[in-house]
DNA sequence: ACGGAGAGTGAGCAAGCGCTTAGGCCCCGT
DNA sequence: ACGGGGCCTAAGCGCTTGCTCACTCTCCGT
């Protein structure tokens, strides 16, 4: 179905590509510790027996915890914001693009919950100049989002007072999948994206189709 | 209008009746600490000097850090809980009780957002046995707003496919803004409570009524 | 055969952590 | 007048933290 081999959604963990495999194990070891105890509650000891080395092997390809952190946070962040912007420039009526970023960005957050909390509550850990620029790609993030719901408003399929307000709302309700959703828990990814797309439809006033974004 | 005169929503602090004056100071320091860096990041020198005293002044009232955290915790969830109850008793629709929950709840982490933020995304750091007592209180908190929405189920004024689900959704909608909201930002906590009123009844298709609740 | 790069280890350093101790000041009931 | 509790501080203890250092092992091109 995609032209390009390479995975940006998938089941497995995002860290698939990154080489050499002891640091890929770190990377995974980090995200792992971070979402269960947060950043600075996790010790670089923790994770490289996490990862099954000594303490001293985490500096051979990190040169400091937070570069952990930053690598995760960037990848992270970039990952989501292509799941939105692939949805925004789809084909498609406005509800439907919109039922379909909101759908895959809460699956992304469901099925990765564990890298999704951190890349989404441990960014204020990160040292400034990596800060902003992960603020720089959340950004565009709601800039994708908010375009979508202009382009429905437009077309006057969408019936919404505040603009940037409802963004932050749909955006809130997606993120915060990454908080409270787990594995072990009733719902799939699946159906929770679906839920999600639903719900999001209904906050925009759409109308003219099915509450699924399919006409 | 209250024959109460005890604060429980207004826009002071909520730590007004803590005495003596030097434990108040140091609850109110270490929430704008945790809400800041995080608890983990937070040190007892750095709550002690935003209090102005020693180190060891702590000590003299707060046996750990994770006390203070803990007293913060447990306070703000009550007070949340208390929100949402008195919504759902209060007489009216279930549209306009449910706009109520909504928009006061709402109003109280954009107001009280500092708190609200240490309430909400630092519980993990809790030891043990109080993380216990204070997810007791998070699972009343939903439960009560379920029973609103639950209610409009039952009278037809509602259209809700997933209970459950649509319950945690309109929770996270309200929580998130503890994360996002800043006091120098565009819009005011009332403004963000009323809007967040109707993205809830638009979510739960409320008909029947005008958007805010209001018949 | 072998030198050098890459990947790893055990030991440990300086700094900072949560928390304790010993002692001092001030106010109040008797 | 004064003993005692409440409140506070300076000093510092024991421990953990992020990170470094000196060194070893393995693998590979020449």
């Amino acid at each position: 179905m995609d032209a390009e081999p390479k995975n940006t959604g998938g089941k497995a963990e995002p860290w698939g590509d990154i080489t050499p495999d002891a640091a890929r194990r770190l990377v995974s070891a980090a995200v792992h510790a971070f979402a269960e105890r947060g950043y600075h509650a996790t010790t670089t000891r923790d994770i490289a027996s996490r990862a099954g080395m000594s303490p001293a092997a985490l500096y051979i390809h990190y040169k400091t915890k937070e570069e952990l952190l930053y690598q995760i946070s960037k990848v992270g962040h970039e990952r989501a914001l292509t799941i939105v912007e692939r949805a925004r420039d789809s084909e498609g009526t406005p509800a439907e693009r919109l039922a379909d970023a909101v759908r895959s960005f809460v699956r992304w957050h469901a099925e990765h919950h564990t890298t999704a909390r951190v890349v989404q509550y441990e960014l204020g850990a990160l040292a400034e100049e990596h800060h902003a620029e992960v603020i720089a790609v959340r950004k565009a993030t709601d800039g994708a989002v908010r375009s979508i719901i202009e382009d429905g408003v437009k077309a006057g399929v969408f019936d919404v007072a505040d603009v940037r307000g409802t963004t932050v709302a749909v955006l809130s309700l997606c993120i915060d999948v990454a908080r409270w959703f787990n594995t072990a828990g009733r719902s799939t990814p699946d159906e929770v994206g679906d839920l999600y797309a639903g719900l999001v439809l209904r906050m925009v006033g759409a109308h003219g189709e099915h509450q699924d974004g399919r006409p």
